[in-house]
DNA sequence: CGTCGTGTTGAACCTTATCAAAATATGTGG
DNA sequence: CCACATATTTTGATAAGGTTCAACACGACG
């Protein structure tokens, strides 16, 4: 049961619904085989048979990209620890998008199939699965709108908080503080800016007291502030969707069958 | 048969498996109940139970959007004749996210849990419910590159495009003619651009040949300029996943429990 | 010790936003 | 069916936010 609470997927899931030992034991089990990979590599075009891979994501951070021919790119998402990637992969790989690992990381490969026989063997996981995707549309969604109508100083202070949300979930982020394994550059194309246009928002965050930086370390000093002047609100990251009684009678409807 | 044959949703779903007469009886089925929505008007908030609705667009257009206080708006989704609305709205209604028709619309609502049942069921229909699932996500990333890296006339033009393919899938459109119900504002907030902006650049197009307009009717007299001007692959919206061999493996391994 | 990736800063430029106002639909009540 | 009010489209002038180009600093690494 050690081990089952180290797993970063267990935590993952473990934030959404009350995991009993044997899901613990399950998740655990499926992450066991998982495998080093080493940073800037990419994940996406190495399906066995034409389904494409789902992994989850277990250490270190990736990104998922798009790029045209000129050269611009887009990273569409942030992978971090414990997120599961390409649920539906074997559904649709999406073409063009590129997964590729920021530093160092270790990857579980997983049955492209798990979902369809998780929702007969174990609902309950395969329920908090999608739910975790639809959180993932909820993120992307919202990203969208940092693009479309935020400035680029509330779409950096929108990231870094969001990021910590995510992070802190996951054990991995504490009073505001966490590790940013990317470049200037990844964040430029994350938020649709440019690098100089980024490194000179940072600068304006410093500046007015709501970010320090350390190399890869952040800090969030005063992250109300910086919520105000982000217009970041964080329903978004917990939607409310899966109330115990509504996961009840879900899982009635299934066992009814 | 013939009014199976009718049905939008019935369309959307053949336009990714072909469907047998079974199949196409119980898509028909669903969306048998419609019901009139009047033009502007808010889908999201009436969920029964606080699980939300599943909705299935039958006629008429919607737009999925966020707004923040300061009046700022962002259209995170256009739906269209035929497309399903939070599959898993039971699971994660996004919260802060609004569904409003634009006209006058006709829409069915599903049982919430249809996912879950139609797996056992039907998963041949499920499968392909997922896939839907999948291609709108990948939209969604297409359009955060647009926001994030594309020009104004880029954006638009990407944005035609994408509207005729996937009307065309449904009936909808014919040789780059299609009716786009939508005003100019409803297109700066789903593009992140003005709407002063709007206009010229949908005047650029015109005047480049590309474009014509005729109150809400739209021609696109050439479309492969158009795609090479606005740097348009159709690639993101028929993805290759659903391969017949790979929907015979994923049933195998369903009934195989 | 030189090279490469990353971070940092300045100055000129440009795309797009904002403000303002007119022209053209669209709708509504009498 | 008209007259009015309202929403939408269109155009001009000005300004802002962000990009681009250029240069330099810094540390890691062979």
């Amino acid at each position: 049961m050690g081990a089952a609470m180290d797993n970063v997927l267990v935590r993952r899931i473990g934030s959404v619904i009350a995991l009993d030992g044997a899901e613990r034991d399950v998740l655990a089990r499926l992450t066991a085989a998982a495998e080093a990979v080493p940073p800037r590599t990419g994940l996406s075009d190495d399906g066995d048979d034409g389904t494409g891979p789902v992994l989850v994501l277990l250490e270190g951070w990736a990104i998922r990209c798009r790029s045209l021919p000129d050269g611009r790119r887009q990273v569409t998402d942030l992978v971090l620890p414990g997120d599961p990637v390409g649920l539906y992969g074997g559904l649709a790989g999406r073409p063009g998008e590129g997964l590729e690992t920021l530093g160092p990381a270790r990857v579980a490969r997983l049955d492209p199939w798990l979902l369809p026989a998780l929702l007969h063997d174990r609902p309950r996981l395969a329920l908090a699965l999608l739910h975790l995707e639809a959180v993932g549309t909820g993120i992307l969604a919202e990203r969208l709108f940092s693009l479309g109508r935020r400035t680029a100083l509330e779409r950096l202070g929108h990231l870094l908080l969001e990021l910590d949300h995510r992070l802190e979930r996951v054990g991995l982020a504490e009073g505001g503080r966490f590790s940013l394994p990317a470049t200037q550059e990844v964040l430029a194309d994350l938020l649709g800016l440019s690098i100089v246009h980024v490194n000179r928002t940072l600068r304006q965050l410093r500046e007015a007291g709501l970010l320090e930086t350390a190399g890869s370390g952040i800090v969030l000093p005063d992250r109300p502030a910086l919520a105000r002047r982000a217009q970041f609100d964080d329903a978004y990251l917990h939607p409310h969707g899966l109330s115990p009684a509504a996961e009840e009678r879900a899982l009635e409807r299934l066992r009814a069958r």
